[in-house]
DNA sequence: CCTACCGATCGGTAGG
DNA sequence: CCTACCGATCGGTAGG
């Protein structure tokens, strides 16, 4: 039991990633407030006892599931390590990984919005202090390295390029109910990434 | 009694709009669920039972609140009515009139989002498929007046619009939260509708 | 429009 | 980890 304490899961530990399987659906699905413990229970396969062996509340449950499940935990990484030869390539290869990482399980972003609704944005602000520090620099280099972008705020850009994903999501789950998604381009997420790009770099690529 | 019927007000009218303008504060502050009748009643001064004179339930006054308070209600005919001489300065009107409307009382974009959490954007999708088809002209009618606008598709370009300024609120008020707000340029919204521009036109302006 | 009430369900706990 | 229970609060209604 020296290694790194990720090898062999306790059975509690599972418990507890089975409960927040089970809520973060259910938050999903209903949102917070209209989601009770009994249904977290019952999807969770366990008695409403049981889940308070492995959370005190059921506002820790949410608070366990914004650690381990926000999107930005996705996205920090491939920000961060995102790479390319100059900057028009770097920008797009950052863009277009994030919208394909985040892509794969559009819901969680759904998280976000919850987070905002119910609880005011408190964790959503505090992440942010947290977040803005590591990755503001990324967007200083950019800008500083090259001459080509009509932007030469790091905040301003940080912002619209975050800015740009989180209205690329809203709007896909919002049209893809409706049926003028119909009418929309077949790689809506390149055209997207394309109108952003265009709009902070001074020439076309 | 043969005018339009908006001079004079009932004051069962009266009474109405007092619950409504309760509810959407309390809404807006907590979420759906989790504000009680009882605190709706009030805040809205009556009794709890007085309520369900004017309201069969909870859920006919959130629909009430969408049908009168909705944000689209004020940008709908702001971008309808939209003027300018050329495309450019069209497009940076509408942009800039839709954002500064908005922005009078950003926190009812808020409804946008309580309805996509706590009802799965039942109500946005269908005013959406009511209202796509009004606006939708108008991006078509930009598309084909103007060689130098480097989307062709109209409603990706009235997807980018719209996105463009959900995306400049709820980063606004995620912002407003935290330290970074401090980093951000004077007029933000001036800077976000110039990187639009660029991004959907092919000149500089 | 209010008072007084209904059954149902909520989050959480004791005790084993 | 479950059973059985707690007080509190919920949305909604009857009756005046």
């Amino acid at each position: 039991m020296s290694a790194k304490a990720k090898e062999t899961p306790t059975k509690g530990e599972v418990t507890r990633l089975v409960i927040e399987d089970a809520a973060v659906e259910l938050f999903i699905e209903h949102g917070y407030h209209a989601t009770s413990m009994r249904q977290i229970a019952d999807r969770a396969g366990l008695a409403l006892g049981g889940i308070y062996n492995h959370f005190k509340s059921k506002e820790e449950i949410f608070e366990a599931i914004i650690l381990d499940k926000h999107p930005y935990k996705k996205v920090l990484p491939l920000v961060l390590e995102a790479q390319g030869e100059d900057l028009e390539t770097f920008l797009h290869n950052a863009v277009q990984i994030t919208l394909k990482e985040l892509g794969s399980e559009p819901m969680y972003m759904k998280l976000m919005f919850i987070e905002f609704v119910e609880f005011n944005g408190r964790h959503g602000a505090s992440i942010l202090s947290q977040v803005a520090p590591k990755v503001l620099p990324v967007f200083e280099r950019i800008i500083k390295g090259r001459k080509n972008l009509r932007v030469t705020n790091p905040a301003l850009l940080m912002r619209s390029f975050f800015g740009m994903i989180i209205s690329y999501f809203i709007t896909e789950m919002l049209i893809s109910k409706s049926v003028i998604g119909k009418l929309m381009p077949k790689d809506a997420a390149a055209a997207y990434t394309d109108i952003f790009l265009h709009g902070v770099l001074k020439e076309p690529l």
